[in-house]
DNA sequence: TTGAGAAAACTGGTTAACCAGATTGGTTAT
DNA sequence: ATAACCAATCTGGTTAACCAGTTTTCTCAA
């Protein structure tokens, strides 16, 4: 299931789906393990290919919402009626990020990932944050461009958070801050050369296993940014 | 596509597929813009069934690393080499999260989100909160199960803090959390009546539009949990 | 009436055929 | 030589048929 990729007019027949999903949840009082009608009854009754319906049902069970279990049925899941209608609701309101939500989110996540990171991170991880910024750095100074690279250093942090959630959503929000750096033109060649001794500090930081430096290093390397943010 | 609730024998089958498919682009020389071998092609090469290859690229269309266009064909992302090798090393590498990752997560999410929630909340959104914290207290008082009412609660500040990505960040971690928390049972009746007053607190300081107020009382909610995640 | 057992119906998952639009290559007219 | 056209081919997306288990229903003997 893709997050926020659909086509509106799919997406559109998503969200009717998975409302008339909730509403016979209800209507028929559906418990926590009852079993839901057929796909191939959903598709009838809804009036819509049985894909469409696996689609929906594919992302309430992202959402741990309902289970389907093969040559059986597919279930609602231990979770109380009352929780289901009140995530069911947030789900089908969910939005395409907007750029602020998602530099907002990714400062919030690195600035936790590099102190962990300090914490955490072995002597491979500290290896591979070195290689990560040497190869930032080069490019950097033959005057090239580094984006990549920069990406990868900061991924690279990431990893030796030893935290499996982070990680996900750090490459979650990647491509959307990828995409939106390059239409707005947010770094630019000064930043480029400043951002190698940033990522030196980071890096030091990191190394000295001091988390609370690591934290400051990072705000420090991500101030313009927020300030971009915030100022718009 | 599901983050990560594939079962074992096809998780392996697409993280092969995905190695190859790097490898390919790599072979090839393929850049940012390129087309890929058609997906009948694949699924000859790779001698797997098209519906791997397709949930492979849509795994890889997901983080923003391929596009694939009807009727025409699937593309590398305008996203360098390096970069790419890099995030699918780390997409390859993604395992499903534990417990203590999903809950220094949400801890740090809701931390933020409180905050953010007391600067940006409307009366709409205070109300929302408000039912769902009268919904909890009540549950609490009749001795009644509340993991349901705490869960809202708190994706309605979330909803609050007007930023997508966290919103739904915390949705995505939450089905974890609630199965962990009952595997583990992390939850007792005193901490139930304690949170009222917990809840109360991050209530009166969003209402009041105190940010750092907010993290501060939703740090202190989050104490016995946290204190539960780091000493085991 | 009840129990076992078998067969029919139904389940989610998978595969192969089909679709409409895009692309390609060749042909022809200018 | 080149531009225009058209048909054959190829594309990702969609649909319908099929599959292997599960569940229900029916039958018939005890």
């Amino acid at each position: 299931m893709k997050l926020e990729i659909l086509n509106n007019e799919n997406h559109d027949i998503q969200k009717k789906i998975i409302s008339a999903i909730r509403d016979l949840i209800n209507h028929k009082n559906l418990e926590p393990g009852d079993k839901l009608p057929s796909e191939r009854t959903l598709s009838e009754k809804f009036e819509v290919s049985r894909g469409n319906i696996r689609e929906a049902i594919q992302k309430l069970e992202f959402y741990g919402l309902l289970e389907s279990i093969p040559q059986s049925g597919t279930f609602v899941a231990n979770i109380g009626i009352t929780a289901l209608n009140g995530m069911i609701e947030d789900i089908l309101r969910l939005e395409e990020p907007d750029f602020k939500s998602l530099v907002e989110t990714r400062i919030l996540l690195e600035l936790k990932t590099a102190q962990l990171a300090a914490i955490r991170r072995t002597e491979e991880d500290l290896q591979a944050i070195k290689e990560a910024l040497d190869a930032y750095s080069e490019k950097v100074i033959n005057g090239e461009d580094a984006v990549q690279e920069d990406l990868l250093f900061h991924l690279a942090i990431a990893k030796a958070s030893r935290n499996s959630s982070m990680n996900t959503f750090m490459l979650i929000i990647t491509p959307g801050i990828i995409t939106n750096f390059e239409k707005y033109h947010v770094c630019d060649k000064n930043q480029a050369f400043l951002g190698i001794q940033e990522h030196t500090d980071i890096y030091a930081a990191i190394r000295s296993q001091d988390p609370k430096l690591a934290k400051e290093k990072m705000k420090a390397h991500f101030k313009i940014l927020y300030q971009y943010c915030y100022n718009q």
